[in-house]
DNA sequence: TATTGTTATACTCTATAACTATA
DNA sequence: TATAGTTATAGAGTATAACAATA
């Protein structure tokens, strides 16, 4: 059996081979080191993780409402005033009153938050070109391609 | 701009383009996807995404110390105290002293948890098959594939 | 009545640190 | 001194439910 204590090259190998058999445990292991990576390259900045993609969204969404921010980011609303809070707090987007309908907040950078979204998506664009370096461009395109295929399904499946 | 009120394609034509522009991202989502259909998968046999890794990995590896179990799945040895806690609890494994050292726990199935792995690790099979059903065999090796690379590339960094 | 944002609350996951018993 | 397991605790992340203001 296993009574050898050559432990670290047996043992490697029944971890690796764990980490083949399921996809999903695969997904989850790959986002630990990307959440791992993405941290130390938001810090700095005075980003997480966590308000790293609705910067994201309210740069490419100038004015969205934090109802429909919790909709492309599959955020509940309460969570949504807690990102929103803090990146309002660091001065990089801000609430606006909507026009014709008082009980809506609409998302804008602010000048600050611009020149913020700016570098954070040049590093986050250096942190995946480090981390997915092995890759090859068409390896990149793929992987996307068939996470995306899986995400979307799955959501529109449950709609 | 975009005073039309006609929101729907459009935004999510937005938040398809956003989920695109980030790997990181993209992977964060799948987990979503892949969690909670995982949940609904394992809930009916007493398990948890959260057990059922460790439950494998015992399953493959008898004997295995906690502290190895840490390792290999990435978590710490007092997150592992829980869940052994929980596996030993339902009657899937169980602590067993070891012969020569008598700190260590050696971790084995019981006959019952035999059965709730056979079952489990069906379930989880067909929960894959269920959710990557649009991906070839060939799209699902090289998803598996790819991720690998990248975890093992970056957990061997950083040692 | 329905929707937007908000608050309060709780639960999971994970991490740190200190402890114990062994080695 | 170092290691295996444990406990206590705290921090994210996310979920539910109830509420006020507005539609």
């Amino acid at each position: 059996m296993s009574d050898t204590p050559k432990d670290d090259v047996s043992e490697d190998t029944a971890a690796d081979r764990f980490l083949q058999q399921f996809t999903g445990y695969r997904i989850k292991r790959a986002l630990l080191v990307v959440h791992e990576d993405m941290t130390e390259t938001l810090v700095p900045l005075g980003l997480r993780v966590g308000t790293f993609a609705p910067l994201a969204v309210v740069a490419a969404n100038p004015g969205i409402s934090q109802t429909k921010l919790s909709d492309v980011l599959k955020i509940k609303r309460s969570g949504v005033v807690a990102v929103v809070d803090e990146l309002e707090r660091i001065g990089a987007i801000e609430r606006k009153p909507v026009a014709g309908d008082r009980r809506t907040n609409a998302l804008f950078m602010t000048t600050a938050g611009g020149r913020l979204w700016q570098q954070a998506e040049a590093a986050i664009q250096a942190h995946e070109d480090r981390l997915f370096t092995d890759l090859t461009d068409e390896d990149n395109d793929q992987i996307r391609d068939l996470l995306s295929r899986v995400i979307l399904r799955a959501e529109r499946a449950k709609e």
